[in-house]
DNA sequence: CCTACCGATCGGTAGG
DNA sequence: CCTACCGATCGGTAGG
């Protein structure tokens, strides 16, 4: 009578390898490492120049393995730069919550050295491959998941509009701070593009680079 | 006697189209198509996501055509950036010449203000494939190709350097003069992301609004 | 997650 | 510059 209760694949199931049940399968990790590999591949290469057996060979895998984990390429795409977002977004909460328990009150020209300094290292530190993948793949998402990530990147960019406004109030930011806003990415984004990490300038350096060139002294 | 004197061809020739011989073929004209066609396509799609079939049909040739003007589709995308540089930095002097031959004595603040307004429109304006495409197809350049773009880019950037350098020295512009190039730039190039054209700001906004943001008042 | 495979597309070429 | 074509590679899937 177990025959007849048992589900129709019970038998072929106790079978398989004896630690681990179908829940309890290390997808998460081996997902994290098509993820990581296929940043780095994007990043190196651009989307549609890195095949898909590329990023299954560099996570250890056969070619047909990805559709496992991700319905097709732009899914992984759309994976990496949402994780992307959500590091940048937690980072940029907690070296903003951080900067804030220290001393209570944080002039807005601190919180921006504090933002860009994050941002500076989410774009150039270790483990960087997500947000210059999202910043220069951004025209291979569909639409849908564009507008997904758009939403993170906006709530990653919100941060920065009062502290500008702020700055703007004070007379050490002159213009639109809208447009101030759009051209400091700018100027920071590019980095991606010269940045070389054991090279003349840290990261610090450019920070207080950056704030020299944008802001003038308090009126 | 005028059967004798004329070259071999000629009477081949003369069953052809009235009006061209071989060599006023316009062959010009057509790697010209296939340039611009190719500048839009690498623009809007990336490179690697363009195939010379789709580039050919925008240039109403067949799909084997555009190896009879270029070796080979890299060889088609350094021919966009040459290109693209040549223009630029031709356009860059006109501008500069132009400006300096109204009233003689130019200050920094207008040379930067020249150069400025200039990268924007090579960047933005009409005709603007070229050099957005040399900014972001950067990676898919082979070696060769590569130092022979960088070469024309630094011609364009070095123009850049005494203006500057002059801003600094009159404390116009604060921090290393190098690395605020970079900086500037990188401001300038983004706006390849978000710009538009018929939208809120125009080429003469963002001028004034890079100004005010990266320049103090002179001491 | 692997094996084995498919249809489509791609860069490029020979010959005219 | 076109026609006709080739070998290679690619994203993705069925079945286990």
């Amino acid at each position: 009578m177990n025959a007849i209760t048992l589900p129709p694949d019970a038998v072929k199931r106790a079978r398989g390898r004896p630690r681990k049940t179908a829940d309890e399968r290390d997808d998460g990790n081996r997902r994290q490492d098509l993820l990581r590999a296929a940043a780095r591949l994007f990043r190196q290469q651009g989307f549609a120049a890195t095949s898909t057996r590329d990023i299954a060979a560099a996570a250890g895998m056969r070619s047909g393995s990805p559709f496992y984990h991700f319905e097709n390429k732009e899914a992984l795409l759309a994976a990496v730069m949402l994780e992307g977002m959500q590091r940048a977004s937690g980072r940029q909460a907690g070296a903003m919550h951080a900067a804030a328990s220290h001393g209570q009150a944080l002039s807005a020209r601190d919180c921006l050295r504090v933002l860009v300094r994050n941002h500076l290292e989410v774009l150039l530190g270790a483990e960087s491959d997500f947000i210059p993948v999202m910043l220069y793949e951004w025209r291979s998402l569909s639409d849908v998941q564009r507008q997904a990530v758009n939403e993170l990147r906006r709530e990653y960019e919100a941060v920065w509009v009062p502290v500008l406004q702020a700055l703007h109030d004070s007379g050490e930011l002159q213009g639109d701070p809208s447009l101030a806003r759009l051209m400091i990415f700018g100027a920071l984004n590019w980095a991606v593009q010269w940045f070389e990490p054991g090279r003349r300038s840290s990261l610090d350096d450019l920070t207080e680079a950056a704030l020299q060139l944008f802001l003038k002294e308090p009126a």
